[in-house]
DNA sequence: GACTGCGGATCGTCGGACAATCTGTCAATC
DNA sequence: GATTGACAGATTGTCCGACGATCCGCAGTC
């Protein structure tokens, strides 16, 4: 007890700092597919993120490994890392999982969070529903992001907060978020009150219930975006459609 | 089709060819791994498993980051790649997901597996009780891996088939399987039974409840067991206990 | 128009190399 | 005797260059 020294590092948030070379090129891959700098189906060759990134091909495809586990990107031997496409079957799985997943960390959180969680989460929410009403898709995005790491951060489990966050980037991958959708923004924020609600009364039941409908809802919005999207270029070869740098659906 | 091929199409299991060198390596480390060839905690010296598999360092790298991906193995930057060691904490976190993924399994299944989906199941449980009653303990984890192969295979979810199956790989590591337990084994069995006659009467609810409370169950006998080996051994390093080569708790 | 063959583009894998970093040992110091 | 600090060994992180293997698109042929 060295009076002001509880802590003298920072080991509080856990510091997953990219020490190495290999965690940056990682991390910088990750950011420019889920911002959709490199498009689903685009090829991902290694001596040009090479050149760009300014690193060796080891470091690159050590990356693509992680990158590949994480499903961010597929590989085919001998042809190289494209970035994942996801069809429509494997959005729907995707979405009927997270619905399970998050429905049990929200029954988590509920009986679990401190009150100073919940009372962040009912604030995320005010936040969220403010973001809306501003227009900003960017703004609302960073506060939905905001949102969601209250809950995950609170839920007392790291597994499905990890596996969440992964759903979460793949669905990125999608670019057919509900909120965008602005007949569905409203029922979206009614349902996240509902679950901040349920917090607030701690009902865990509810809270799992509230989490479960509002993902499935969002599946819906989602798939129908989908299949509109499917219809206009042809699904022909699921996961490698050639697709030209630089643009996308216009 | 030339005639003499007794594999003409491995497209039946999802055909995880592995075409090239890393993927054998992956293969062949997580398989030790979770033989318990590798102990919890030992490191993998890269040249090491070189020299062992006749590969490049290139090669074991890109193998280790996705096993470490999978949390099979932990690398620490400049440490390199220790066999991974599951805190308590982490196993009941586990235990909790796998029952709440579980649970949604068995449901699908009853709600969407084919009939004789559903025969096979039945029979791989009566398989299992009589390998339960010979004692052996080798054919008793072979017809539990059958009898998940069937329940995963055909709840039409690939991807909560994959999240289990890598929870499975982690468990298998903490060597704390219930089914060990003889005062356990009836139990076990008979929660298996009402899981199969719960799919027989395509009853999703209660499938899921005894699948749910299954895992539950299992976990309990685990965590018990985990709490008794981490009073022998402090668990002072979680994660890297100083373990030697070639021996493990007798 | 379908088939064949060729060449370029990439990937998969290897070996070697070097600095950076960690670990354990051992001596010097208080 | 315990602590500190320096040293050496071991191992990782990263790079480079190289080579054959494989895939893709294009030209030429029947």
């Amino acid at each position: 007890m060295t009076g002001r020294g509880p802590e003298p590092a920072a080991h509080r948030i856990g510091a997953l700092r990219p020490d190495t070379l290999r965690r940056k090129v990682e991390d910088a891959v990750r950011a420019a597919i889920t911002a959709g700098v490199y498009a689903p189906g685009e090829r991902l060759i290694e001596r040009a993120l090479c050149a760009d990134l300014g690193v060796s091909r080891a470091s690159v495809r050590e990356a693509m490994r992680r990158l590949e586990a994480e499903k961010l990107v597929h590989t085919r031997p001998h042809r190289g890392p494209v970035v994942a496409a996801i069809s429509v079957d494997e959005a729907r799985q995707l979405y009927a999982l997270r619905a399970v997943l998050e429905g049990y960390a929200a029954q988590a959180f509920a009986t679990q969070a401190s009150d100073a969680a919940v009372g962040a989460f009912g604030r995320a929410a005010a936040h969220l529903r403010e973001a809306a009403g501003s227009g900003s898709t960017d703004r609302v995005l960073r506060a939905k992001t905001a949102l969601y790491d209250i809950l995950l951060g609170h839920c007392g489990n790291d597994l499905v907060s990890e596996i969440l966050r992964g759903f979460y980037a793949r669905i990125t991958l999608l670019r057919a978020t509900s909120l965008m959708h602005p007949e569905r923004l409203p029922h979206s924020l009614a349902e996240i009150d509902a679950l901040a609600e349920a917090f607030r009364r701690r009902d865990a039941e509810a809270a799992q219930a509230a989490a479960s409908t509002h993902v499935r809802n969002a599946c819906a919005v989602a798939l129908e975006q989908l299949a509109r999207r499917d219809a206009r270029s042809p699904p022909d070869a699921p996961g490698t459609p050639p697709i030209r740098r630089g643009s996308h659906a216009g």
